[in-house]
Formats: structure tokens, sequence, C-alpha cells
DNA sequence: TTGTACGCGTTATCAT
DNA sequence: ATGATAACGCGTACAA
């Protein structure tokens, strides 16, 4: 206890008349020691109010306490939800979250993962999508020795190293709900190409369409890039067609944002005349006017269970008997607000 | 360069033909040293891709090179500018970033703090309100000895660890602006008490209206919480005022935004009927209908300011030659969009 | 069940 | 200007 002002395992090991091992071994919750020592081993730990070192901790055992949140600069509201989701379980545990976006797009952006993987050497990594998506960041991770998990719109990994929403039924369920209301010219604007997301919310969408006997138009189909703006335009397309859609489902909110702000430009009041459902029941959803009739996954409960994946101690394949694993699939709501009705006569 | 694979400092000096501390003086550029010596050390570490290990080099300064981000939880936009704008700077140094939200009201925040503080041992904490504004924490730092940068809406601290904005003049500057469009009848809704950026702001405003003869009316602030709904309910009171205001400005777009909601509620055209201002220049800003007219802070510029504060090498008192301190205040522009128009007749 | 001795990779001290 | 040696605080063989 010098220079810092903090008790060691040394000091504890002093007062308590055992030595570092057994401290250790008490910290550690080693079976094999005995219950008394273990008890007069904790009395001075809390009565010196100890705390191991993580840094020393860190350099013994080669592994940082740390939970590393790669992602790439997706929606904001997006990665602020899964840190608090994260946050809530690190919270009370010895572990902390780093946060370290990357550009996808740069061509050395798996170097750069590898160096910085190599160099802090966190306990565990969440990847969030769109990144999350390349196989050979997996890949990485596991060669590197560092537990993963890999947040998606689908399964593509296995459970230990997944969580997933189902978007694909989910958005079967929104063009349902439209479908129900009596639509049936029903447009889409699309994600962008590249990402699983995308991908899934167009199959659910063309899936329930062809389901209810409609076909799949590709003119019906407007591609954005998950921003207002694209959206804007992709309703501009969308809003030229004749006959004109009585509905359009957005593969998120924001475009949906966008796309609403074009039919106000037209006159075209939402719902009466044009229904719209959006994706991901962002903040900006029950903010808007009509509030957005939309789709919510449960982006907290998914990251809290990764983080619970991350930390968890089932480090190798569970056995058969083995209490069930953590969830993997999550499903996904209809939110229902005022932004859409039946279509006009 | 055993279980790692990583090369350590070891085998730097043992092909390089000098001393460990030789090496260590090559990175920490230390000034007394051959030149030659410094090229041979440096080809050796270029061509074995050596990488200082950070976990050693916590143990042995004491002192981790991580940056931790303190905060508690206050809108989900400005926590994420304030992540990207530290990250641009962080980005290509050793630094990392370390998330750690606390909860104001626990009662043992500070003690919660300080076992972070003396735990990760960070290099350096930025603090963002409201909790920036509690000066014991800023006290708590110092003490630690850990440097620290506060975010506030006025200068409360000294320029080497603060970042600030200048909320009573930008909303004068807001104020004004409805003024000159013709608006008396101007209520506002003010933020929750104990928030520093809440008093300034209504500093702000009763400036202005002060300033223009038209005096301080106590009925026409509402109090909110900074929350849609509290804006709502603000709103409700304010327009069911006699006479009717002519313009309603917002402490934040949150609020403005709720107020929106209700205006639309009751058949209140905006801006025909009702001009309103927010302030944040959040992306809900943009995205509503009518687009609102809103006061901007540079929140990613002044957390990139705070972050070269906090690795910077300045760690005493500036001389009086000393090149100029880096910027501490940072101004606000009014954002003129489409929720203000001249009151009606 | 417990202790001894050493390793982890770096910086600091004090010689030379 | 450079090097031997001791911290830094904790974990792990291996012995007892």
């Amino acid at each position: 206890m010098k220079k810092t002002g903090q008790p060691t395992i040394n000091d504890v090991a002093r007062l308590a008349g055992v030595s570092k091992k057994t401290v250790s071994r008490v910290i550690n919750q080693s079976p094999l020691l005995n219950g008394e020592t273990r008890d007069k081993v904790q009395a001075v730990i809390a009565d010196l109010g100890y705390i191991p070192n993580p840094q020393a901790r860190a350099l013994a055992l080669r592994r940082n306490f740390l939970i590393a949140l790669i992602h790439d600069n997706p929606n904001a509201q997006m990665v602020l939800r899964v840190q608090q989701g994260l946050l809530e379980v690190l919270r009370d545990t010895e572990f902390e979250l780093l946060v370290h976006p990357v550009d996808r797009g740069a061509p050395d952006m798996r170097d750069e993962i590898r160096r910085f993987l190599e160099r802090q050497r966190p306990y565990g990594v969440m990847l969030l999508p769109p990144i999350s998506e390349n196989d050979a960041l997996a890949a990485l991770c596991a060669q590197i020795g560092c537990r993963y998990v890999r947040m998606g719109s689908a399964a593509f990994d296995d459970p230990a190293h997944m969580v997933s929403s189902n978007d694909r039924e989910a958005v079967r369920g929104a063009i349902d709900h439209l479908l129900a209301a009596g639509h049936r010219r029903i447009c889409m604007i699309a994600g962008p190409h590249g990402f699983r997301s995308a991908f899934e919310r167009q199959q659910g969408y063309e899936a329930a369409m062809e389901a209810a006997g409609l076909g799949v138009q590709r003119t019906w189909i407007a591609q954005g890039d998950y921003t207002f703006e694209s959206g804007m335009r992709a309703a501009e397309r969308l809003l030229d067609l004749s006959p004109r859609p009585t509905a359009i489902f957005s593969s998120n909110d924001e475009m949906a944002a966008g796309a609403l702000h074009i039919a106000r430009q037209r006159g075209l009041d939402v719902p009466e005349n044009l229904s719209i459902v959006g994706f991901d029941d962002t903040s900006i959803a029950s903010h808007l006017w009509p509030p957005l009739t939309t789709v919510r996954w449960p982006i907290a409960t998914m990251a809290r269970a990764a983080a619970l994946k991350l930390i968890g101690d089932d480090d190798d394949e569970p056995d058969a008997d083995a209490p069930p694993a953590e969830e993997t699939m999550f499903v996904s709501t209809l939110i229902r607000r005022a932004s859409v009705a039946k279509p006009q006569e």
C-alpha cells in the first residue's frame, strides 16, 4: 500500500497471515480451500476495501476485463440502445465497455481490428450490423481467442455467437397488417445493397405479396440507403407511379420519415391518402405527425443477452444435459400508431 | 515472443543488441539518446511490427491509456455526437474510449465514480452535463490525479478543464429572431430545475424579453423536463393562455416536438398560427414537419477540443509565452427553417 | 489445503 | 548515452 494508497494483494495476505496465492484463490473462487481461511481472508478484504488491480490481472492473464463494442457508425439510436443494454449487464461486474468504431469501406479495416484486438485483448467483443455480417471478422476473433457475439437480422452464426431478430417474419406481419386494412398497391422502400437487414426485409415484403397473390412488381420497390434523404427520393419515384400506391412500407423509420416529408410536400394526407409503415421504432417514429406505425425489435434486450453470452462462463460446447442456451432469436412486434388507415375508395 | 505470438520489448532489445531500457527510451521519445542507436532500434521495431503492450504499461505507469466518458444518460443524440467527436481525435492514437454511464440521483454516485477511477485509472475523463456541473466530481478527479474536462452551457471551470457553449447568448439571438419577425407574445418552455443549461437558456430568454421592453411574465414560462411528453404538457398550458402566444421557444428540440404535436392536435397550423423555435438541432429538428428552426451548438467540435485537452501534454499551468490555450468557448448558431413566420394579424 | 518462486511486459532507479 | 536490476500487482507451476 505504497504510493497509490490502494491496498494490494500483498497487504491482504500479510494482514490475514496467509500467502498471496491463498488470497488469489479466494478472489477467483477456487473450490479447494478451507472455509475458515476463506472467511478470514474475506474479512480482511472487506475491511481493507481491497479491489484487485485490473491492470495487473490483465497482464498476468493476457486478457483484459473489457467488453469491446465494434461498430461501423450505423443508426445512432441503435448504437446507443445497444450500449445501454450492454451496460445494464456490465454494471456491477468487473467489466467495462470499450467503444471502438471502425470504417467499413476502409481497405485495412480488418487489419485495424486485428491490431485493436491484439493490443487491447478484450475479454469479448460485440459486433454490430452491418459489419457483424462479415464472417471474416468473426473468424478473426475466434482465431485470436477472443469471445464474440454478432447481432443481426437473421441467425448466421451458432447460438453462442449470435443474437438475432427475425426481420423477414416481422416484415411479413407488417405487410399483412396493410393487407388486412384493404391495401393492394403496397410499395416498398428497400435498404441498401449488401445489408443483410435490407435483404431480409425485402424478402419479407416479397413473400407477403406473393402469398397474397399480388406478385412482386419491380417498379414498386425503390431502393434507398437508410437515410432520410434517400427516403425522400425513393418516395418521389413511388408517388409518381400511376396509379399511385395507397401504402408504402419503408425498410427503416428514417426513410419512412423522408417519405412522409414528401407526402406532405405533395399535399397528400397521411394516412388519409397514403399509409406508411416504418421499421425500427426509433424515437423519431413516435414523434412524427402522424405517429408512425412501425416494427419494433428488442434491441436493448438483445444487447443484454449478448452481454450475458460474452461474460458467461460456458466456455466450451454445452453438454447435452447443460441448462438450455441463452436466447438467440428475438421476436419483433408491430407498433400500431396513426400512419395507417384503410385505403380511399 | 512465446505464447501470444506478439514480439515484446525483450525481442526488440535482443535483436537490436541493446538493453530493454534503451528500447523503452526510444518508444517514449526520450531526448537523451544517440541518433544511431535510435534509428537502429526503430528499424527493428518496424521490422518486427512490435507494439508496446498496453496492459504492461498500465501496470508500470499506474495509469491506463484510456479516456473515460462519464455521463448520466442525457439525450441520446448528444452522447453519440460526443463519442464521435472524441473518437475522431482518439483514432490513430494509442488511446481508447471507455464509456461509463452513472446514475445521478443514486446516493452513492460519487463513491461509484471514485471506485471506477481508482480501478481503471483512466488517463483522462470527460464529464457530460448535467453531472459535469457537479464541482465535487471535478475535485474528485483532480484529487485522484486524473485529467478531466467538463462540458457545459457556460464556463464554470478554468479553460484547461472546460469546453462550453454560451447558451444564454444563443437564446437571446433566437428570441431576437422571433422579435424581429414581429412576435410579442413569446412564451417559453423551460428545462428542468437544477440543470445549468435550463438556467442559462431561461436567462437568455428573460434578458431578451427585458431588453425588448416586454418584461417577463411568470405565466408565460412553463417548465418541462426535456422530454417529449413534458413538452406536450407545457404546450397545453401555454396554448390555454388568452390571448394565445404567437410563438414558443423551447429549451430543447424534444420538447419543441411535443409542442408541435399539441399544436397539431388543436388544429393550429405551424408556423401560420404559431411559431416554434427549439434548441440543440438534434436530427429530429430537421425531420419534423415543418422543419424546426433551432439553435445548433457544435457538440462534436467541442468534444474534439475536449479530447485534445485530455491527451495534450500541457500538464501544468501554461507559461506566459506558451502557445494560446485551446479553444474553450464555442459559438452556437441559429438554424432557420420553416417553423417560424410572422405572427397573424 | 497452502506456500514458494517465477513469469507477464513495461517503466524507474541508479549506476557507469 | 546506456545498462543491470528492481519494481508494478497478480496468476500459475510445482512443491510441500
